[in-house]
RNA sequence: UCCUCGGUAGCUCAAUGGUAGAGCAUGCGGCUGUUAACCGCAGGGUUGCAAGUUCGAGUCUUGCCCGGGGAGCCA
């Protein structure tokens, strides 16, 4: 709250539009701009839009100087102005708060604004990032990523990590695999962009005990999903004397302590974005946790077979229901009055929408299901493997010791199988698959080596990481977390370009 | 890289091979409780690009460009 003295003696309280609850029944000014208005002859309903929240605002032409009612008659889509007036609980009003307009100030009358208050497509919206986020739904979005990565930071922080920063010009790829970006760097040849922090996480560990790297992350592939971004976020922890057990209870407790906050400090976001929160609640450890050779067995058994036919019978029926409305809806449109026409087109559009997406379930689902049943024991699960797991529970599964051939040169053997990786990974419910992945580490010099040479990777560029086997080497483990698709799942969004402010992606790298 | 879907007014979408339309947005007029406000009027088009078939192409064919979704890979 800003408070100033005005020259006439009068206060003049600056409040923002989520705190308007505080100060009902005084008079206050909102600054904004302008979300959207509507206008009866002598009566005008401004909305404003200041960054937390909307405001109707109402004028009546006797309530208003005439100046101020004619500029308010000036303001378009995003202008921008200021209001005072006295604030008052209202039902009928978005928010259940409204302003009684005394005077108001034009601070800028916006050109013809591109976005309006109707449906666009993700063509015209992407190229329009910048203005596309001021949106109620971006913004609730942004807003929840906000409390995730405050919810990420506290977790560790809270628990005596220290926040370890690894670099992201980097001399070689990591794991050997991935495409990079690449970069001259002056007479060193090539430098790469970070895809993983998580070698420099290990000396971390070593150094500092529990640490963890947050950064920006890097990846080249041209990957093409809803899943994928070619910049995004990773939190990646690492500490030593964990093993592969108190990785998995670390990474669930993580999971929940991030969905609980967001439930806590987020409703308003949540129901703003139609979030079914009833699935939500149900985020608390233990997490069910399968090893890769259970999964494969499930995923060979006639249940997943079954679960799949359910899935398909639903959409099946889903799609017969919608086609019948549509029908109905056309037979009768001619006699329908105007508004329920209106309501009608609108629905209608709903409808397709939602056919499409039915039509392409349909196509993958028996895909799936054979997918499912021809399942090569060794292999690493694919993405729909992921998503017929994910339907067994109703909380993310982990999914641990997968074959050491299909895992990164760094995990360590399982003592008790030594074709498995002590690895695992946490997958989301609901279909947004894998949000983690991790694994003990190797800790024996010997063994390390050899992996290296088995992947053929150039062991020069490892040897400070075999350094931190050779002096002092202890059982360590850590895990990443990607935060746009943990951001994605928690929303219920289905494409992670909404989840981050400016999403890199391979058709698209601005604004 | 492969598979698949799409590109029509500022936006969202219609249009059996036969005169390119509607809603919203914009402008003007009306309305003192609107909720994606409503009612009336008006302006607004090189149907992604190129070629072909045809008396006639938004519609059919071929090529190209751009984008969406998916696969692979991954978080």
């Amino acid at each position: 709250m800003h408070v100033e003295q005005q020259s006439h003696g009068a206060l003049m309280v600056d409040v923002y539009i989520e705190d308007l609850a505080q100060h009902v029944g005084s008079e206050v000014t909102l600054k904004g701009w302008l979300y959207n208005k509507r206008e009866g002859g002598k009566i005008l309903f401004l909305i404003l839009r200041d960054g937390t929240g909307l405001c109707q605002c109402v004028l009546s032409a006797d309530s208003v100087s005439e100046a101020d009612w004619e500029s308010a008659h000036t303001l378009t889509q995003e202008s921008s102005f200021t209001v005072t007036g006295a604030v008052r609980a209202d039902e009928r009003a978005p928010g259940g708060y409204e302003m009684d307009v005394r005077t108001l100030s034009v601070v800028h009358v916006a050109e013809e604004y591109p976005i309006t208050p109707k449906e666009h497509s993700i063509d015209f919206l992407a190229p329009r990032r910048h203005l596309w986020i001021r949106s109620r739904r971006q913004a609730a979005i942004l807003r929840i990523r906000h409390s995730i990565i405050r919810a990420i930071r506290n977790f560790f922080d809270d628990r005596g990590f220290v926040l370890f920063d690894a670099p992201i010009l980097t001399p070689n790829a990591v794991e050997g695999t991935s495409t990079l970006f690449e970069t001259e760097y002056f007479d060193l040849g090539k430098a790469y962009l970070t895809q993983s922090g998580q070698l420099y996480g290990e000396a971390g560990a070593m150094a500092l005990g529990k640490i963890y790297v947050f950064g920006p992350t890097f990846r080249a592939e041209a990957s093409k999903t809803r899943r994928h971004l070619t910049e995004f976020w990773m939190v990646e922890p690492e500490m030593a004397w964990f093993d592969l057990d108190d990785d998995m209870t670390l990474a669930e407790e993580f999971i929940s302590h991030i969905v609980q906050t967001v439930l806590k400090e987020r409703k308003h976001e949540l129901a703003e974005l139609e979030r079914d929160t009833a699935a939500l609640e149900n985020i608390l450890p233990p997490f069910p946790r399968v090893s890769y050779d259970e999964a494969v067995e499930m995923l060979h058994s006639e249940k997943t077979g079954e679960m799949v036919d359910e899935r398909i019978a639903a959409a099946e029926k889903e799609r017969e229901e919608l086609t019948a409305e549509l029908e109905e809806g056309k037979k009768n449109y001619n006699q329908m009055k105007e508004w329920k026409r209106k309501k009608f087109d609108a629905r209608e559009i709903q409808i397709r929408v939602r056919l499409d997406e039915i039509e392409e379930l349909l196509r993958n689902l028996p895909k799936w299901k054979e997918s499912a049943k021809n399942f090569e024991h060794g292999a690493d699960l694919g993405g729909s493997d992921e998503t017929v797991l994910t339907w067994y529970f109703d909380r993310p599964v982990i999914v641990h010791r997968y074959p050491a051939a299909v895992k990164a040169f760094y995990m360590k053997r399982d003592p008790e199988d030594e074709t498995k990786a002590l690895a695992m990974d946490v997958l989301a419910p609901e279909g947004y698959g894998e949000i983690i992945g991790g694994s003990q580490r190797e800790d024996n010099l010997d063994y390390l080596l050899e992996r290296i040479r088995e992947h053929d990777l150039p062991q020069e560029v490892f040897e400070w990481f075999l350094d931190l086997r050779r002096y002092g080497s202890v059982p360590h483990s850590g895990f990443g977390l990607g935060v746009e698709r943990t951001v994605a799942w928690i929303c219920g969004i289905d494409h992670v370009r909404e989840t981050i402010p400016f999403p890199r992606m391979i058709h698209r790298n601005s604004p």
